[in-house]
DNA sequence: AAACCAATAT
DNA sequence: GATATTGGTT
């Protein structure tokens, strides 16, 4: 007896000293790094909920089709760990999707719904949720989500330690165990996606795009000699990727030839790299006759032509909203004080500009420098680079330095920084673009940093913050144009204006041709009220077009009711590589890139409705 | 030459 | 981030 109870003791160390080094070690890896995929069909709830689990160190996957997520949990059995799925998922239902899963994978799915009848409950227990949780799902019920995963595997198999990705000594065991309970790996369920495999001809993309992690290590290119580690220095950002589908117009190619390599402009000598400064612009001398316009003011009529100012009315002023700050307008008498120019002298000694009472000087601010208009006429001296010949000399000019022997002459490189290389953003891509704004909550809302944070949602790999900045601000443009047609409107831009566009950008529920971002009239005002407002000076010339509402535009409820209810119509989880390589098809072929785009764009070709 | 438009500067 | 300017193409 004695024995045995010693014996017993012994045992009962022993497997306590287990069970705390056993949870030392769980503890050390929940919740970070569990790969969680979230299914449901509200875009904006998957984000919510990726935001909130990312502060818990979760690798958050979304998806809003359910047929792509079953793909993609059978086509990458290992990438996730736990699937939160909704109840009332379109297309493959939360009972569905556990019946598949908990046939094939040995994954814990989590049952989310808005409702909570005990039928719903019992049904999703009795096939095998681990949880049944209502939304919107609480930051805890998140953040310990982990212990499904935990629990899971204790009672398979108490000494298995959980899937997490980062540890391929612990996916082994996985591999193991699940080989251990005869789980079927090798029947795919729907719509297997091929794991894209890297050759020589398809390489992963570079540094910190999405897959660099996950290929670095294992194809090690991280190793890669190049310009920007070469110099121990904070390797600048990395240049965007282009797919297949993304391809950039690469009209400079030209520096190819001349440099050798298209991106390593580091070792192009110019100018600037040889005093080793910052590239500065020279420096504008103003003259008697060279005067500062202001854009958009007083003169704006004199220039709008040449400079294509074309509206002295703007946005601020015919909306009386930010335009309360009026700007000050230059003219002969009041001229600005143009203090950091070199021949502010001359003017600041004529008029006492500092009396002038501005918006600027009210608030003891300095007034800010006006921005200034160059016509035909008024050309800045652009100190040493004034070009007297007529000739290009973009590329070279005459400097003079001084050195130990005297002055000498010498012909150079004037070192223009080459440019990236151009991308075009392809139909489909503007499409993704706008897509993109209607997710974030329309026009108004969407800026750069948003919205290129949505597009990589969208799987669009790549694009920076200053691609989309760029296409936004002339997005913009189009949309305010597109209020005052113009005959010329032929271009790609104003056609997909005219169209397509904007019937993605009003507000869910205003059928007009009037971008929401350009309605700052006061929201009483009915339709025509609105058009007529919005349009301010220009009703009298198109009065027809403009101050006529548009007709109900039918696609309107179409879209949204896809947008809201239905299928997404874009593949959240593959990049754009496996999406070709999935589907087979040609980056070309816009409706079968993507098969579910949720508008047909004839469609938008309203019969007798001209937008222009 | 002018329109266009993404990149870049402010 | 918004907007103006630049540099290149069409």
């Amino acid at each position: 007896m004695l024995v045995g109870k010693i014996s017993g003791y012994e045992d009962n160390t022993r497997s306590l000293e287990r069970e705390t080094s056993e949870i030392t070690s769980l503890l050390s890896q929940f919740p970070g790094n569990t790969n969680v995929l979230v299914v449901d069909t509200n875009f904006t709830t998957l984000l919510n909920m990726k935001q909130i689990m990312k502060q818990y160190a979760y690798q958050v996957s979304i998806e809003t089709d359910a047929e792509k997520a079953l793909a993609f949990l059978t086509s990458c059995k290992h990438e996730i760990n736990i699937v939160i799925w909704d109840f009332h998922m379109p297309g493959i239902d939360g009972l569905q999707a556990l019946k598949s899963i908990t046939s094939k994978l040995d994954l814990p799915v989590v049952i989310m719904s808005d409702d909570n009848q005990t039928e719903s409950v019992m049904k999703a227990t009795f096939y095998g949720a681990c949880d049944y949780v209502v939304k919107p799902v609480k930051e805890e019920v998140m953040a310990n989500i982990w212990q499904h995963i935990v629990r899971k595997r204790l009672i398979f198999k108490p000494d298995v330690a959980p899937p997490v990705q980062s540890d391929p000594a612990r996916s082994d065991r996985l591999d193991q165990v699940k080989a251990d309970f005869k789980i079927v790996e090798d029947e795919p369920i729907i719509n297997e996606t091929p794991l894209i495999t890297w050759t020589e001809e398809i390489q992963p993309v570079q540094s910190d795009l999405v897959q660099a992690n996950k290929f670095d290590q294992v194809n090690g290119y991280s190793p890669i000699m190049n310009q920007d580690n070469m110099f121990n220095k904070a390797p600048p950002k990395p240049r965007m990727t282009w797919t297949e589908v993304i391809q950039p117009v690469q009209s400079n190619l030209v520096q190819t030839k001349e440099f050798g390599q298209v991106n390593d402009y580091s070792q192009i000598m110019n100018q600037d790299s040889m005093y080793n400064k910052a590239a500065t612009k020279p420096q504008l001398t103003w003259t008697e006759e060279i005067q500062p316009v202001q854009s958009g003011l007083v003169q704006a009529n004199e220039f709008s032509k040449v400079n294509g100012y074309s509206q002295i009315m703007n946005q601020d002023s015919m909306f009386n909203k930010s335009a309360t700050n009026q700007r000050l307008t230059w003219n002969e008498v009041l001229q600005p004080v143009q203090s950091d120019l070199v021949q502010s002298n001359e003017f600041s000694q004529f008029s006492d500009y500092s009396q002038i009472m501005n918006e600027d000087n009210m608030f003891n601010k300095a007034a800010k420098k006006p921005r200034m208009t160059w016509s035909k006429v008024f050309q800045p001296v652009q100190s040493h680079l004034v070009p007297t010949d007529g000739l290009d000399r973009d590329h070279f000019d005459s400097i003079t330095i001084n050195g130990g022997n005297g002055i000498q002459n010498m012909e150079k490189k004037q070192g223009k920084k080459p440019r990236k290389p151009r991308m075009t953003w392809t139909e489909e891509l503007h499409q993704k673009f706008l897509e993109a704004i209607e997710i974030i909550g329309g026009i108004e809302k969407a800026n750069p940093k948003v919205l290129v944070e949505c597009l990589q949602e969208m799987r669009i790999e790549g694009i920076t913050r200053s691609n989309v900045a760029s296409h936004l601000q002339k997005h913009r443009i189009n949309l305010e144009e597109n209020q005052i047609p113009q005959q010329t409107q032929g271009n790609g831009w104003a056609t997909a204006y005219g169209t397509l566009a904007t019937s993605l950008q009003g507000s869910d529920n205003v059928n007009t041709t009037i971008p929401s971002y350009l309605m700052n009239g006061p929201a009483t005002l009915n339709q025509i009220q609105q058009n007529q407002y919005q349009n301010g000076f220009l009703t009298m010339n198109n009065n027809q077009i403009i101050t006529n509402p548009p007709p109900p535009l039918p696609y309107l409820d179409h879209h949204h009711q896809q947008q809201h209810q239905s299928s997404p119509q874009f593949n959240y989880l593959m990049n754009n590589e496996e999406l070709l390589q999935a589907s087979g098809l040609s980056a070309t072929d816009l409706e079968l890139t993507y098969p579910s785009l949720p508008y047909d764009p004839q469609e938008y070709l309203i019969n007798g409705y001209n937008y222009n």
